[in-house]
DNA sequence: GCCATATGGAAAG
DNA sequence: TTTCCCTATGGCA
């Protein structure tokens, strides 16, 4: 599930548990068994997340790059690696007595230095989770003709949204995605910033995306809870020919740059 | 078993 | 704009 949220969690998780110990660093599947070498058995400093990049400190300078991309997986777990054989394809494995974490199907694993760090940071649009000011994403958003559902999706206007913060950021404001960023006004644009920074810091809290309102909440209408792939309860994301939950109108689909898109032909405009 | 699918992004055409 | 990469899972024979 990776969008922003998972990935600053995750360096807060990594952070707390592995901050300040010596790590044993192995590649079970053997993929990234020479960076492993560069970094096992050294203290990991800390971890820091850039959008949806981590990267994962250690004594010497040295940062192991993370990208979870599509379906990527990183489990930190507080119980020692199991004994035997390793489930699954684990690209990275990090272990301390009382706990390991384990990353799967990533779509980047390599160590690299601090000039990676700040390339790859100085690359990406302001980040709703790090405090960032908008005010380059707003500019640029502002300037451009191409719809704001592309916008909100790239990482160089803002880092760390993905298709479900994307979808459900633009279902609450009101706004059809297929307009041009230009044409929303910076007030509006201003509100989906701040909304952005809400939702993702309870993503990154709960490990989960909700959306919901209290008002269109199950209980509040009276319908079953539902609960998809990603966690949580939303309005639009992969909903799409089911009710509206708040005007009953069916949610439409689309694709988009090779993403799926959702939307409310009624209630967004 | 095979196929489609997925919250991403880079490279190729 | 299409193709490719990385992995797990669920639906369907």
């Amino acid at each position: 599930m990776p969008e922003g949220h998972t990935i600053h969690r995750l360096a807060g998780e990594l952070s707390l548990v592995f901050g300040g110990r010596t790590v044993d660093v192995s590649s079970p599947q053997g993929r990234f068994a020479a960076g492993a070498a560069v970094v096992s058995g050294s203290v990991l400093s800390g971890a820091q997340a850039y959008g949806k990049h981590l990267f994962i400190g250690f004594a010497g300078r040295r940062w192991v790059h993370v990208h979870l991309g599509l379906y990527g997986k990183f489990d930190v777990l507080d119980r020692p690696a199991p004994e035997g054989p390793v489930r699954g394809e684990v690209r990275m494995r990090l272990r301390v007595p009382g706990a390991h974490a384990d990353l799967r199907g990533p779509t980047r694993c390599e160590v690299v230095g601090d000039a990676e760090v700040a390339a790859v940071a100085a690359r990406l649009g302001p980040d709703p989770l790090r405090g960032d000011d908008p005010g380059p994403a707003l500019q640029r958003i502002g300037r451009s003709r191409a719809p704001i559902g592309v916008l909100l999706m790239d990482q160089a206007v803002v880092a760390g949204v993905g298709n479900v913060y994307r979808a459900e950021a633009l279902f609450r404001a009101g706004i059809d995605p297929a307009r041009p960023g230009a044409s929303v006004p910076e007030p509006v644009l201003r509100s989906i910033w701040a909304d952005l920074v809400g939702l993702m810091e309870q993503g990154v809290r709960s490990g989960r995306i909700d959306t919901v309102r209290p008002e269109h909440e199950p209980e509040a209408m009276g319908r079953p809870p539902r609960v998809d792939d990603h966690g949580g309860e939303v309005y639009v994301y992969r909903r799409s020919g089911q009710p509206c939950l708040v005007c009953g109108t069916p949610v439409a689909a689309g694709r988009t740059a090779a993403r799926n898109l959702f939307w409310c032909p009624n209630c967004q405009h």
